[in-house]
DNA sequence: CTCTAAACTTACTTAAGGTAAGTATTAGCA
DNA sequence: TGCTAATACTTACCTTAAGTAAGTTTAGAG
């Protein structure tokens, strides 16, 4: 019985029962006992992490493959927005167990997320900052903030909202892109 | 024993203990016994749903109170996501408490929190979008999005950033100002 | 065939949320 | 003042789920 198959198990009781699924049941779907989801992740707040990074791998994954060999640009930010969206809302229960699980650490898992997404963005950020010209500072938060933003809109669509992630993807990108392209930012109002 | 003082000694005993605190200790701190505290608040979701509502009145208050007189425009912003980072900070582990919980339905309550902070920010952002002649329907996913961007970012500067609230309610400016005040956002890149 | 080590299960402990039933306390009234 | 009744509170319990210790099965090596 490998680990692996132990993640699929309960992904697929998780898909099945809900975010309150027990260990107990999670093993009974992968054909183990207890003891064995113990010896292979090891306990909840560990299979919480192993999910969230298998989460996170798909976030990188479609958002990665959806922005393809565009260039850093508008159309970009809205296909990376949309990817992000509809892969949170294709992984909907994982999501609510990875952020919610029945820990007293969520709030830690959905940092730490949120990290392994941000490190690269906050990269790319910095690289595309400097290369303007400008201060490379902001990336880090910039990263957290667009990762923080996605993550809440994402909970509020897939339980309410019925746009499609399209136009929601074009509302938050008309949002973020201006500031996010180094333009000053002056305007009426201040 | 009234059940304001019941929420009293909750927020102490999370202060002292930490987010992961049980219903008896909270009780204990109150001074008196469990059944007390559900005759009077009525279980742990609804414990944590109304030390929710009391972090909401706190981070609207004190954002309220932050931009004060000021007009709509970018000082206002600044002043508005300084007060919460700040407000969030000081009630670090009771925003832990509500969003981490013990519950699995965290995600849920987050986005109750979210809520109310939520819907005087988009009537304020519609009122603003329709005085400048442009489409007030983002404004809905625009609030969320801020205030998703201010959740994330809140938990990361209480665990591991150093910089001060200004200047990183100054770097989130300058990413949502922009967009915020309605440029258009073209720009090189794109 | 037997011994040993790995893999797995049974059965338990602990802790926490939640509740039923019983006890004390106070108010109202003759 | 003493009795009744309702309110307020506590004790003691149930249930569920995480986590673990100890025992049992299975498979390979000699």
């Amino acid at each position: 019985m490998d680990r692996e198959v132990v993640l699929d198990a309960a992904e697929r009781a998780i898909q099945r029962d809900g975010a309150g699924v027990s260990l107990e049941t999670i093993a009974i779907e992968a054909g183990v006992t207890k003891p064995i989801v113990y010896a292979r992740v090891g306990g909840r707040t560990s299979l919480a992490d192993a999910l969230s990074d298998r989460l996170t791998d798909r976030l990188v994954t479609r958002s990665g493959a959806a922005i393809g060999s565009l260039r850093f640009g508008r159309t970009m930010l809205a296909r990376f927005i949309e990817a992000n969206l509809l892969t949170m809302a294709e992984n909907r229960e994982l999501l609510l167990y990875v952020t919610g699980g029945t820990a007293q650490d969520a709030p830690h898992r959905t940092l730490s997320l949120a990290e392994r997404s941000i490190t690269p963005m906050a990269e790319m950020l910095a690289r595309w900052r400097t290369r303007q010209g400008l201060d490379p500072a902001v990336a880090l938060p910039w990263a957290y903030g667009i990762v923080g933003m996605l993550h809440l809109v994402s909970l509020w669509w897939i339980k309410e909202s019925d746009q499609s992630a399209e136009q929601l993807a074009d509302h938050l990108t008309e949002l973020l892109w201006p500031g996010l392209s180094g333009q000053l930012g002056s305007s009426p109002g201040d």
